[in-house]
RNA sequence: GCGCUCGUAGCUCAGCUGGAUAGAGCAUCAGACUUCGAAUCUGAGGGUCGGGAGUUCGAAUCUCUCCGAGCGCGCCA
């Protein structure tokens, strides 16, 4: 045993923190010198694996400063590392990489800290600062469509993700519900609604919303109101028909988002900011007008492309480029109303008076101009001590076999979220559209991911999984004590002998469980929860392989051994370590972890 | 014209915030099932990291400049 067993849970930052060690030490012995800068020093997995199970940089990030060669140093902070517990061998490689095999005991610990732990295993319990993650907030005018998928997939597992790590998190949608798209829906759907009392519409008009959705609105209006609305004036009725129209399109929308296993905590209306408890539009404008951060001025008309109806006009204007825009941005309309960018600052104020200085969005590739004006109008509306983080997701090309599908929402034919999800399923489209890149392009074809479904990287994680509960089921035969409930099983397998765990593939997987504390904090860090589902892609890989070198050729390293249940026992638990980190990473994609996959 | 994003194997993509000989999957070729699930595994071939220059011990990664693709450029949201 080991004399720090919690230290193991998080391995590579307890190496981490033997290394500074170590190089406290020689800053005591004065071959370093005091105060050197050693935030750049690193810890992290070898890319080849017969380097050892551990590599540091601290020679070559440190020489310079230190007046001293990289190998030279590395062979003084390997002098100090060999004394260090945990450690089996340390070499130097390369330019001055420090290499560390540790003891195998390290790893094992690490194992039992992770089956221990189960589903809190790599949760971060820093408490940390409060982060809010917008994401789809689509027009309420509309079924969602899969343009809108990718960022509501994203959004979530990225709001999973921080509060995993650690994050007090809130999930919130904008509701668009104040531009003149939603009087186009009142309009849409009070035509609809004349029809629902009998009368003959014809055709829907050009610039309505032609889509069958609203025929359920048009009656529920008639239901509502009967005829009562028939004669007065639009500027009467639209109020009260948009008032329904955008909750029972916020019903449907839910509903979508449910279907994906998408969640919000909060709805934030748009509308509420002008017409709630007095104009925030407003009031935020006068704020920053009394800042000297808006005033009234003249814009150039656009180089390249100037728009045939441009009239040069002096108009409220945000100083954006005091915060780093490259051009100051309107406030009001010709017509004296906001502009979308005039709300929206008073959005953020909003979410920032809400006590979050960390704002995450995630906008459409379209919106992509829009990013630096935000971050802009972030920094102003909070004295510079609210951040903004924008993340884009890239457009989604719809393919069935190859050929793009058509989608076009005026026309009324565009394939919905729902379509899609009952085509494929939730786990499928969430784990393709997560399994990439959140700025990167994505093809998504319909026919591959339900034809080749066997070659689908979320039927290979979720395969590993299942597999594992296939053993424990097996096992049943040589080890009878192994509780069928996952809970008290794990809680067995935490305290079994590890020692006979010494089988390089057994050690890499032992490595690779240790190693999902570290990247969870990455990807935390860096915003980026496909980097989640590539792990997890790795960890089944190893999984898989190990489950198969113990095929005809290696009998001996099966997980069950007939005539050995201490063995048995110990290969179960790196078993529990494998399937639950699997079953964790992929509850923080919102994908199934199935204990079966008939 | 300006701005943002991207360009890595035949195809689809990773590359852990600057590290070692650039990695997976698909496709191709050659292998592994009477016993823990073959929806799996083992191996082979396949590269001017779009081109060029720079920064330093070290660049796919940072800077500049070309080439190419996508998106955006008051009074849409």
């Amino acid at each position: 045993m080991l004399e720090n067993t919690s230290e193991t849970s998080h391995v590579f930052a307890a190496v981490l923190a033997r290394v500074q060690a170590a190089l406290e030490a020689l800053v005591a012995d004065e071959s370093l010198p005091a105060g050197i800068d050693r935030s750049r020093v690193l810890v992290e997995p070898p890319r080849d694996a017969s380097h050892g199970d551990l590599a540091t940089n601290a020679a070559m990030v440190l020489a310079k400063e230190a007046g001293q060669k990289p190998r030279d140093l590395a062979e003084a902070i390997a002098e100090k590392l060999r004394a260090d517990a945990w450690v089996l061998r340390v070499d130097i490689a390369g330019p001055g990489f420090i290499n560390l095999t540790l003891r195998p005991a390290v790893w094992r610990e690490a194992l039992q800290a992770a089956i221990a732990a189960g589903s809190d295993y790599a949760r971060g319990t820093a408490a940390g600062s409060p982060v809010n993650v917008e994401y789809v907030s689509a027009n309420p005018t509309g079924p969602m469509h899969v343009g809108h998928c990718r960022g509501a997939v994203f959004g979530d597992a990225l709001a999973n993700l921080l509060a995993f790590a650690g994050r007090p998190v809130t999930r919130e949608y904008y509701i668009n519900d104040a531009g003149a798209q939603v009087d186009v829906l009142a309009r849409s759907a009070f035509l609809r609604y004349r029809e629902a009392l009998g009368q003959d519409i014809g055709p829907i008009p050009e610039g309505l919303y032609p889509g069958d959705y609203l025929v359920p609105v048009g009656r529920a209006l008639a239901e509502a109101c009967g005829p009562s609305l028939l004669d007065k004036a639009e500027a009467e009725w639209l109020p009260e028909v948009r008032r329904i129209a955008i909750d029972m399109m916020m019903a449907m929308i839910r509903d979508d988002l449910a279907a994906l296993n998408v969640r919000h905590d909060e709805f934030f209306s748009e509308r509420s900011l002008i017409e709630g408890d007095g104009d925030q539009v407003g009031a935020t404008i006068a704020t920053l007008r009394a800042e000297g951060k808006v005033y009234q001025g003249r814009l150039p008309p656009p180089k390249g492309a100037p728009p045939e109806d441009w009239e040069d006009r002096e108009q409220t204007l945000f100083r954006s480029t005091g915060f780093g825009d490259d051009i100051d941005r309107p406030l009001e309309k010709s017509d004296g109303s906001y502009t979308y960018f005039a709300s929206d600052i008073a959005y953020h104020k909003n979410k920032v008076a809400r006590g979050f200085l960390d704002l995450i969005d995630v906008w459409g590739a379209d919106h992509g101009g829009y990013i630096k004006r935000m971050q802009a109008a972030v920094k102003a509306v909070s004295d510079g001590k609210a951040a903004l983080d924008v993340k884009i997701v890239q457009l989604v090309k719809l393919l069935r076999a190859g050929q793009p599908v058509k989608m076009s929402k005026r026309a009324g034919d565009f394939v919905t979220l729902r379509e899609v999800v009952d085509e494929v399923g939730k786990d499928a489209v969430r784990f393709m559209m997560l399994y990439r890149k959140n700025d990167a392009v994505l093809d998504f074809d319909l026919a591959k991911v339900i034809e080749q479904s066997r070659d689908n990287p979320v039927f290979y994680v979720q395969y590993g999984h299942a597999r594992a509960q296939s053993v424990f089921r097996n096992a049943k035969a040589v080890v009878p004590e192994l509780p069928t409930d996952a809970a008290a099983r794990a809680a067995l397998l935490a305290a079994v002998p590890l020692d006979r765990l010494d089988d390089p593939g057994e050690i890499a997987l032992m490595r690779a469980v240790a190693q999902f504390p570290r990247l969870i904090e990455a990807a935390a860090a860096a915003h980026e929860p496909h980097r989640v589902a590539f792990y997890l892609y790795e960890l089944a890989s190893d999984f898989h392989a190990q489950y198969t070198r113990g095929g005809k050729d290696s009998p001996h390293l099966r997980f069950i051994i007939q005539d050995d249940p201490q063995l048995t026992l110990a290969r179960l638990a790196l078993v529990q370590g494998v399937s639950s980190v699997l079953s964790v990473g992929l509850g923080l994609l919102g994908v199934e972890a199935p204990d079966e996959m008939r």
